[in-house]
DNA sequence: TCTGGGGTCCTAGGACCC
DNA sequence: TCTGGGGTCCTAGGACCC
């Protein structure tokens, strides 16, 4: 089928979660969070923390994500601050997650708050009503069952409905219909497209582009030669709002990384490797609960002066034990620190290159053979002494068996 | 104002291979 | 002595998003 036809045909929903986490905070503490019309969700001040979500209340003194804490409570002395409940937070997910589940098999989580939906196809099985009839059902059926509230938007592909979602905020519904495309994105600011940064933000504006209708009075050539081929046929479908990207249901994971950043800035390599043990154990023990192995381990570190540097290594075969990862990671630490020495604010690791269990244990059988062993940074022993471990976890709680805290050990 | 924690995707150089 | 072209993998860094 041509493209353009294809796509037309599309009906694509993008389901965004109304300030999130501060609907959640005031979900778990109706008498507290849930009474504070200002409220900011996040990090506390005196620990470097950053704003999570503020209620519109507190939006309109200034406050917004990623902010520090210490600007937004001056911007809004009598807003309330709350830290994030993580764990109340992916269970709401995961409920949102499951009703929109109901009306498409098709559901891609994109964050903790944002589902895009494709449900192409589906107008038989609703009896042809308009997408904007099945958009206000999915938005009252998820506040009924969960109590959060959504605003939906929609139309042939992900760009437009993430537009659209950003225009009907909050608590809305808005569908921009086939064909209409083009109309609809005249309006907007270039900062205001998704993946427009400050950095091609300021790019543009030095070519003179400012808005939409800027981009629009130029031909792909012109917009090739001062962008480049990808980013000029980027930018030249977008501000027409042509994006063939798909939604996938149940994308793979790419990354699981864990990051600490401290309350005070840590010189000390004892205190360093300590954190660098627990931030390990806890990637490596997801990694394991989605049933993964490694290719690659990275350790990041962020020096004092927000000076942020990274080290990665790729072993011969790929690993999940806690020890081997661990392992890997302190000598990647080690290679940071020998490179610049000075305390640090913030210590991670990450895991990538992923390979399935299941497919990974035939692989290494394979390259193992009946002679060589399990030589390598990761022993057979390591992993089935890591599953272990899980189990016990799993039945006795996180700590049952805290690593350097054994007793007698 | 002094910068969280969790991600995705892209680029570019060097190694290595054919 | 000067000289290929293309492909893949690894590594580090950066832009961007919620």
């Amino acid at each position: 089928m041509d493209e353009a036809v294809r796509q037309s045909g599309r009906r694509i929903l993008l389901a965004d979660a109304d300030a999130f986490y501060v609907a959640v905070a005031r979900l778990v503490d109706p008498e507290g969070a849930g009474r504070a019309p200002f409220l900011i969700v996040g990090g506390s001040a005196d620990r470097r923390g950053v704003v999570t979500s503020a209620s519109y209340e507190a939006r309109r003194f200034g406050v917004h994500s990623a902010m520090p804490m210490g600007r937004a409570i001056r911007l809004c002395p009598k807003a309330m601050v709350v830290p994030v409940s993580w764990e109340a937070c992916a269970a709401k997910s995961r409920h949102i997650r499951e009703v929109l589940g109901r009306f498409t098999p098709v559901v891609e989580q994109a964050s903790s708050d944002e589902f895009y939906l494709d449900l192409s196809g589906t107008e038989g099985l609703y009896g042809g009503e308009p997408l904007a009839t099945t958009a206000t059902r999915i938005r009252e059926t998820v506040l009924a069952e969960t109590g959060l509230s959504v605003t939906v938007g929609g139309g042939t592909s992900r760009f437009v409905a993430k537009l659209a979602t950003n225009v009907a905020k909050p608590s809305g519904v808005l569908i921009v219909p086939t064909g209409e495309e083009g109309e609809f994105l005249r309006r907007f600011t270039l900062a205001e497209l998704p993946l427009v940064g400050p950095k091609f933000q300021e790019r543009l504006r030095r070519l003179g582009m400012r808005t939409v209708e800027d981009v629009l009075r130029h031909d792909r050539a012109t917009l090739v030669a001062w962008l480049g081929q990808r980013e000029a046929d980027w930018l030249y479908e977008r501000v027409r709002g042509v994006d063939d990207g798909d939604v996938v249901a149940d994308r793979e994971p790419k990354s699981i990384s864990r990051d600490e950043t401290f309350a005070v800035d840590l010189g000390d390599d004892a205190a360093l490797a300590k954190h660098l043990l627990e931030l390990a154990d806890r990637a490596s023990a997801d990694l394991r609960e989605e049933g993964l192995l490694a290719r690659t381990v990275t350790v990041k570190i962020r020096d004092a002066d927000f000076t942020t540097r990274q080290a990665g290594r790729t072993p011969p075969e790929p690993v999940c034990s806690d020890r081997a990862i661990y392992a890997l990671a302190r000598e990647l630490l080690h290679r940071l620190r020998r490179a610049r020495r000075v305390p640090a604010r913030l210590l991670g690791v990450a895991l990538s290159q992923f390979v399935r269990a299941d497919t990974a244990a035939s692989q290494l059988s394979l390259l193992e053979g009946p002679t060589r062993g399990t030589a390598g940074v990761e022993s057979e022993r390591d992993r089935v002494l890591a599953r272990v471990l899980d189990e016990v976890r799993e039945r006795f709680g996180p700590d049952a068996l805290a690593r350097g805290r054994t007793p007698g050990a």
